[in-house]
DNA sequence: CGCTACTTTGATATTTTTCAATCTTGGTGG
DNA sequence: CCACCAAGATTGAAAAATATCAAAGTAGCG
């Protein structure tokens, strides 16, 4: 008994990644082994943060990569405008701590309760060299996240905002909680504010697209954290109609 | 002297990309030893094709990646509106070939005449395996690629058309070929609808964003596919208000 | 040297931002 | 357990900017 608890939580988040590789139908399948989620949590640390910790600011020296175990990350940029512009949510199986010449390029701060496992850089550096195989699983990781992040610019120049919107609920599901998930509840913990800075509006403008879908009977919006998706087929044509 | 012809044309270029680790002050040195451009030149076939010629189309199996050695090309994606959106413009010593489950994400073209390094995926797969030290550069690469996705879609939030239009210049002119310039000419040589389509506005928005930084004497455009930099201060000043 | 694709320019319409005031709500402490 | 407070969210009205529609102008290529 001992022993199921410690490998339940002994080990690093199995990463979440689409292989660029041709591969069995199964698209949303754990990348990591169990062996190397062991060999990941060997060397790091689990942390357990409340809501709202910073995690690490811009331009301080990169010493770790993160993994998500539970809970939800932001990672931003704060403009010179005193903006600040979301780079990407991180949810349970996504990695961050995007280095550039040792330095992190982002701030990152828990929304939520966060676990996360803290990965020494120069340790990971010489695992992967050992292991070739959990470097690929690293490389196609970071594919992936590029390839989010394409879309993402894609989906956002968009000009409507009740469609940037509707593209946003749409993401945030894809990582909501299935089994927390009963009907279509979409949680979505950041603040409006927080949304706006990763669509590219103002926050007003976010409140409005939402009392728009709200008022076309597409999304009810349960509280201000919680969405329940009332019409998932003009939602999806919202969304597609980029 | 026929050898060092060989040794000159048969190496795919080195990668350019920012290291992730801390390095020497060298940010932008080139990523490949020339044993690993002799390795990754054997399993590829060296290009040459013209302006316009499209390389790849977006959903067809992704059976090769490629490293551009000159020319400039364009990935972009057709959306169902029918405008295109421009993901990214790649440059000498950069990679491209995105694929997700052995599809390309998006269709790649032409813009001048281009000389490619076109790699059979499966046969890089296994010098990836067989070169730890390889693979770990790719990483790099694609990591460094992540950071320009991210920092783009920054930048492109910005709301002001000429704001947007003075990054772009700037960031044109970061791969602009020292040699050929020798002022500070830069050259654009896609055309004003791929200019807007990376930059998620109207191309008469970017027509008229032209006109008001040559308006404000920050920028001659020589003709339209060649920009001088007049005022470089109020240049990186417009750049930098994001 | 002419055609065609690409650009520019103008006027109007649409949308978002901005500024300002008010409303909610989750957390805290009495 | 309830009241209060402050951060976050909503709503309204006006201003600013870009998109759109339309027409005319350029220039590169065969």
């Amino acid at each position: 008994m001992k022993r199921s608890f410690a490998s339940a939580v002994a080990k690093v988040p199995p990463l979440r990644a689409v292989p660029f590789l041709k591969s069995i139908p199964q698209t949303d399948a754990p990348l990591l082994t169990d062996r190397q989620r062991e060999e990941l949590a060997r060397i790091g640390v689990r942390l357990r943060l409340s809501a709202r910790t910073l995690i690490y600011r811009e331009d301080s020296a990169a010493q770790w990569v993160f993994a998500v175990a539970e809970g939800v990350v932001k990672s931003y940029r704060e403009l010179p405008s005193g903006k600040r512009a979301v780079s990407a949510f991180l949810f349970p199986r996504d990695l961050f701590g995007l280095a550039e010449n040792g330095r992190y390029v982002n701030s990152a701060q828990a929304i939520t309760r966060v676990t996360l496992y803290r990965l020494p850089m120069n340790e990971l550096s010489v695992l992967l060299k050992h292991d070739g195989d959990l470097q690929f699983k690293f490389l196609v990781k970071v594919t992936h996240e590029l390839r989010a992040s394409q879309r993402r610019a894609i989906l956002v120049n968009r000009r409507d905002a009740a469609g940037r919107l509707a593209m946003f609920i749409a993401l945030m599901e894809e990582h909501a909680d299935r089994a927390v998930e009963d009907g279509r509840a979409v949680p979505l913990p950041m603040t409006r504010s927080d949304v706006a800075g990763f669509l590219g509006l103002s926050l007003e403008s976010v409140s409005r697209a939402a009392a728009e879908l709200e008022r076309r009977g597409i999304v009810k919006f349960e509280s201000r954290h919680l969405a329940r998706i009332l019409d998932r087929v003009r939602l999806a044509r919202l969304v597609a109609a980029v």
